[in-house]
DNA sequence: TATTGTTATACTCTATAACTATA
DNA sequence: TATAGTTATAGAGTATAACAATA
């Protein structure tokens, strides 16, 4: 078991608690994980259905229908982007900005437990290790 | 912007590259994120139904279908507790025991990239961390 | 009565295939 | 022809409710 062996589970195991707070969160407001992060992408941007299945690695139809969904809920909209007329752009209503940011607020909420027994220095630390491995693609 | 809230984005960015490897990998063998956990699981114990259904955060009538469908495809068992009647253990064959170990082996591989370029220190920093971030419940 | 598990039902999530519209 | 997106279909994932068996 290499120190890199040791890292790769702690990732997993860490990946796993995470995504349990954040289905958990999701799911009290009839989010599910997918949704959750489509609203997080598109918080600051707007995006084409395509570009979002790709960032997703879903396919272009699970993005279609997930757009619905999420339209029909009020959370965003669709706009045809007006130099190609093929293409579709996403963005967020004012309600799934409020929303995107409540979530955000619950997530920081429901993880401090875990990061507040870090002292500041291993709080610097752990984030500039976290970028390194996000770095690498 | 606290130190704290850059960790949480941190996790939160890292637990949706970590998942995408994972539901890659699963999804190179047919396996959701969900199947593949419940293998990660059962792959150094046996459980039951209700005991794996709550550390999944999942209904049993779920974690039912679940099981079922892994054990259609013979990746896991369903025994009888004789000491209690009304309990069901499920326990991993052969088969499963061999898939999730190649799928072990894909993910380092898969995560090497993003653990490389970390030195030994760094490397035995971040597991440590994590660690503590685990600790809490 | 309480606990363990399964099944029926009804959603959402997802990919594949077939389609429309635009380039 | 190629690209962007939608829709139809089918199967997996999920929870709720109703149920059977055991304690």
């Amino acid at each position: 078991m290499t120190a890199a062996d040791d890292v790769v589970d702690a990732l997993v195991r860490t990946t796993f608690e995470v995504a349990r707070v954040l289905t958990r969160i999701g799911g009290e407001h009839d989010l599910s994980l997918t949704q959750l992060r489509v609203l997080g992408i598109l918080r600051d941007r707007r995006a084409r259905v395509t570009d979002l299945a790709a960032y997703l690695g879903l396919d272009k139809s699970t993005m279609s229908t997930l757009i619905v969904r999420a339209q029909r809920r009020g959370l965003l909209t669709r706009g045809k982007n007006p130099d190609d007329g093929r293409v579709v752009e996403v963005y967020m209503t004012p309600a799934g900005l409020e929303l995107a940011k409540r979530m955000e607020d619950e997530v920081r909420r429901a993880l401090a437990p875990r990061t507040g027994p870090l002292d500041q220095e291993q709080l610097d630390q752990l984030a500039k290790l976290l970028e390194l491995v996000l770095a690498r693609p």
